[in-house]
DNA sequence: AGAAAAAATGAATGAGTATTCATTCACAGT
DNA sequence: ACTGTGAATGAATACTCATTCATTTTTTCT
């Protein structure tokens, strides 16, 4: 319907530009037509491009999921990591950059939403995508957890371990973006802070006292 | 030759017997293959009944589709009610229960997550399942905002409102959800409490400072 | 019991889709 | 310009799966 990018793009492009086309193609599928609408022939055509195309660079769909779902994973990372390190050095800024980031507009859109949630749906029954998934969210959990302890050492603070409040702040977020899937109408930037403030606020008040 | 006949389901049941019956095989499917991997065979079998069964009594796949997470929904909302009401009367003993009720194991179970985040993935692209999702988790968050708001009151806590709590624990829930179907063998139903707890004791101090 | 209605079956249908592959095309090196 | 190579095409193939329906089985009614 819209090949028109083809006077952009060269007739042939290297195996791993050609890749990433069609990995960027089926997410956009994913997203307006879901996991279970998406075809083939709509990746290729969204891509522009003709109908084997996927096998030839993919050798089948299943590999072309998993390799969506893995750059889905990297391009978050990469963030993630950018936002980690851009921000102040102390754990308390850093944890609090992390925190926004995942509520800023990049992470926070619907379409990418509903390829995370997409890949989420079948983790029960695709050990190969539980697995990607699981190990990321390791790390970003290691990473908060890290810095809550932190925290919590600088501010002595009782009654709360760096795992916990890890464990509350990322399930905060993921909920939070189920959120945005489901209202979008309703969904509200403002309140998904201040609710994640109110955690910060309170858990390590010597900290995050004057947080918006 | 012809052995006697344990009791067994009736060769026929009565309609409404039938459906639950089939939503019932189609959660099963669902959870052990996705909702990419569940065909009406598969349902059919699953329910010891044949090929053409479905059909029969939902039309189409579609709304065989629909009616599983209206009834999946459904479930749900008698759970939670009952647990409201069956908690004491004060708002920090319902609000404590409900929070409580959605880590038990009846509803934080793989198998029922599984069929949740399936029909969530799929909200983007199908406004039916948006519509139902909504809906009942506006309902929710209703009742909790409205617990957090009494509490509040009671408390006279500053600097937080009961929508952004509300917000703040059922996106933790949520996002609990994820961790427990991400990683099964990593998940400690007591620490998916502390996180809970960690922020009724902060937010809500004066109510719950002898939390667990 | 016999007739009529309802429920269930399962083989057949056909629309849709992943995959294959013989052919065409684009380009770099000579 | 010529040629070899890898990229891309798209028609053909093979297969899966939702849906249909003529037939059989079971229940209900008189």
């Amino acid at each position: 319907m819209a090949p028109v990018q083809t006077a952009k793009l060269p007739r042939t492009a290297t195996r791993e530009k050609r890749r990433q086309q069609l990995i960027d193609a089926t997410m956009k599928c994913i997203g307006r037509k879901g996991l279970t609408g998406t075809t083939l022939s709509e990746v290729a055509s969204e891509a522009g491009l003709s109908q084997g195309i996927v096998n030839l660079h993919f050798e089948s769909k299943d590999n072309l999921l998993t390799e969506t779902l893995r750059s889905l994973a990297n391009e978050y990372k990469t963030q993630f990591d950018k936002a980690l390190q851009r921000s102040d050095p102390r754990p308390a800024d850093k944890l609090l950059a992390l925190m926004e980031h995942d509520l800023r507009p990049s992470i926070c859109d619907r379409r990418k939403l509903a390829v995370w949630f997409a890949f989420w749906g079948e983790v029960k029954s695709r050990p190969t995508y539980r697995k990607i998934c699981d190990e990321y969210d390791r790390y970003y959990d290691d990473v908060v957890a890290d810095l809550c302890d932190q925290i919590i050492e600088e501010g002595n603070y009782e009654d709360i371990t760096g795992s916990a409040a890890a464990e509350a702040l990322t399930s905060m977020t993921n909920g939070l973006w189920l959120s945005c899937l489901l209202s979008p109408q309703n969904w509200d930037r403002q309140l998904a802070n201040d609710a994640v403030n109110s955690y910060l606020r309170n858990v390590f008040p010597k900290h995050f006292s004057e947080c918006s």
